[in-house]
DNA sequence: TAAATCTCCGCAATCGATTGCATATTGTCA
DNA sequence: TGACAATATGCAATCGATTGCGGAGATTTA
């Protein structure tokens, strides 16, 4: 029962009469070649019978490429990062790649040590989805001359490829969705400022707001949560004569913005339309079902992953930015400017 | 900018002038009383300035520790396992550990695949979301000697060490729950049942049921997704007379339930009233915010991670069964039973 | 038939770190 | 001061697979 001795080459070569390094070319297809085809036979045959497994690290080790990538989140039970992940292992493991992820949160330096300790595992490449527009770690990264990919979020200097969504053009339909069900007094909870999905929706919106000859709105969230939701929606609810729409840079946030409407004993949409962002799983459920504006999640992880790929098996780092569309989702919780206006 | 020779043990030991012995003995805590002081210093500083970094594919092949554990899952995107995910990633990570996930869906063939790419990878031990109640894929990890702990799902013969909750109990209260509203006609969406939460959830709610002298009623859904959930409420709702509640295995297949209630132009919980199982994230949002069981998910994972570091570090195995407490919590999708009854 | 060419395979170094054993140096005690 | 212990360091093998080089033998060419 208990591990008998691994199954080696040397072990293979043994069984077989022949050199480990015969061994070796016949059970690698590239240099099968090599090896007279009965032999070779031969060789195959013992390795199915022993049971052989090579051992990856051994190989790593002597080429140099371990077939392992790096991926760091801020927060795998978000569900924004969750379908990422997805994307990013099914494409990872269709060309033989493993991802080896970490859980860092929002703390720099222990991203830092993440990519470091990935970095000694000796990782082909990293994935990161963490990034604010100006992150040390991208530098840490590049420093130490691993391929690296940016997800959902870009930093603002575009050293690296990032595959991120377009939230300008985004945030473009959620504004323009609500001013022609009328809505002219339209605030903005932000996301935060230092990640570049806050900066570019909230720029986003602005730019929007003005080009229909309207006035921005808007409060920051300090955090891209349900509860840090609530208080920018407040401070908005409350210092805005006329508010009649809120369009969030995010579901999460969006939700708040519930919490903060009914809070106040008002309600959605009858007196306030809300607006998310990402169309994370379940906000067709909630109630009112959220008007939001769908992102794929998923489709951004496998693009990264290819990206990264492609940078890897290449050589060359084409630091392309790709840029998903997404698409406005209409659902029950906007609808024509209600009673509260005037 | 390119990567520059990388910082070998080797290259640190010329530099300061000793055999790499040395400096590995000096960088390694547990061996560091081998070392003159001075000379330990004298390394570390060196260690320091030309930026070494410990390449750990090769520490791993010389130790036979990789430090990697590998993480099987059904499906990443899904609010059950993300936490999981979350709570195997943050104790692995106190420890020093990396987590190696691999998606591998409900294919066993594809599971296993993915567990011997794991294994080639020399993984230290294995943590198991995705078997079935009699499961090949144990099998073959136990034969391969690999360290094995199962999370939220365990297999029929106890073979190895499984963290999961209270399914029995965990229905047992849905169902008391509703018996004290008052409901007397209370039928079952039950899970797959060749999985262990699927069978024996459903064998709860029967004990539950017939501890109150009532009748069973159960339909099963082939998976754990809200889409499936809908034909089994359908067809308890048509053919279970005086049917005024469901207990659902699975806060999706609930949705899945309300998605038919709402179909038949019924309502929750004036009609029928519905209890799921899980709390994820959300369903307090949802339209009539559900009454569920709660477990922690991410409490099973780190409780999965430490039970298999411990199995390594220690040698010895355990083979315990940790079962975490449900809690029942009550929402608005519950209610007295209504009009429909009768 | 000698020379040139191919095929097939073994040899040995290598990747980078770890560790049991041996050795050199210093210190201690009788 | 000679013997012995303790401390500090070097040596070399090892983990398992990969690969450039070279050589033996078979085959073709002149």
């Amino acid at each position: 029962m208990a591990s008998s001795p691994p199954v080696t080459l040397k072990r293979l070569a043994d069984a077989t009469g022949v050199h480990p390094s015969t061994v070796s070319r016949a059970l690698n297809e590239k240099t099968r070649h090599l090896v007279a085809s009965d032999v070779a036979e031969r060789i195959l045959a013992a390795a199915q019978t022993l049971g052989y497994r090579p051992n990856r690290l051994a190989a790593s080790l002597r080429t140099g490429q371990s077939r392992l990538i790096g991926v760091i989140l801020p927060d795998i039970a978000n569900p924004v990062f969750a379908p990422i992940l997805g994307g990013i292992t099914e494409v990872l493991s269709e060309q033989g790649y493993s991802p080896v992820v970490a859980d860092a949160g929002n703390d720099r330096s222990r991203q830092t040590s993440f990519v470091d300790d990935l970095i000694n595992h000796q990782v082909d490449g990293l994935i990161l989805a963490t990034v604010s527009r100006e992150d040390g770690v991208v530098s840490h990264c590049l420093q130490r001359g691993v391929s690296v990919v940016l997800v959902n979020r870009s930093e603002q200097r575009g050293r690296v490829s990032a595959v991120v969504s377009d939230d300008a053009h985004g945030i473009r339909l959620a504004v323009d969705h609500v001013v022609e069900l009328g809505h002219r007094v339209i605030g903005h909870v932000s996301g935060p400022r230092h990640l570049s999905t806050g900066d570019l929706r909230q720029s986003g919106y602005i730019g929007a707001i003005r080009q229909h000859g309207l006035e921005p709105h808007i409060e920051e969230a300090e955090r891209y949560a349900r509860e840090a939701g609530i208080d920018p929606a407040l401070r908005l609810l409350r210092s805005v004569p006329g508010l009649s729409a809120i369009v969030a840079a995010n579901d999460l946030l969006a939700l708040g913005v519930f919490d903060a409407i009914q809070s106040l004993g008002l309600s959605c949409p009858g007196d306030i339309s809300v607006v998310g962002h990402n169309d994370m799983p379940l906000v067709d459920l909630v109630s009112p079902p959220l008007t939001t504006v769908r992102i794929s999640h998923r489709d951004m992880g496998c693009e990264a992953a290819r990206l990264l790929l492609e940078e890897i098996t290449t050589g060359v780092e084409p630091r392309r930015r790709l840029v998903l569309p997404s698409e406005l989702v209409v659902r029950a919780s906007t609808s024509v400017p209600g009673r509260r206006e005037g």
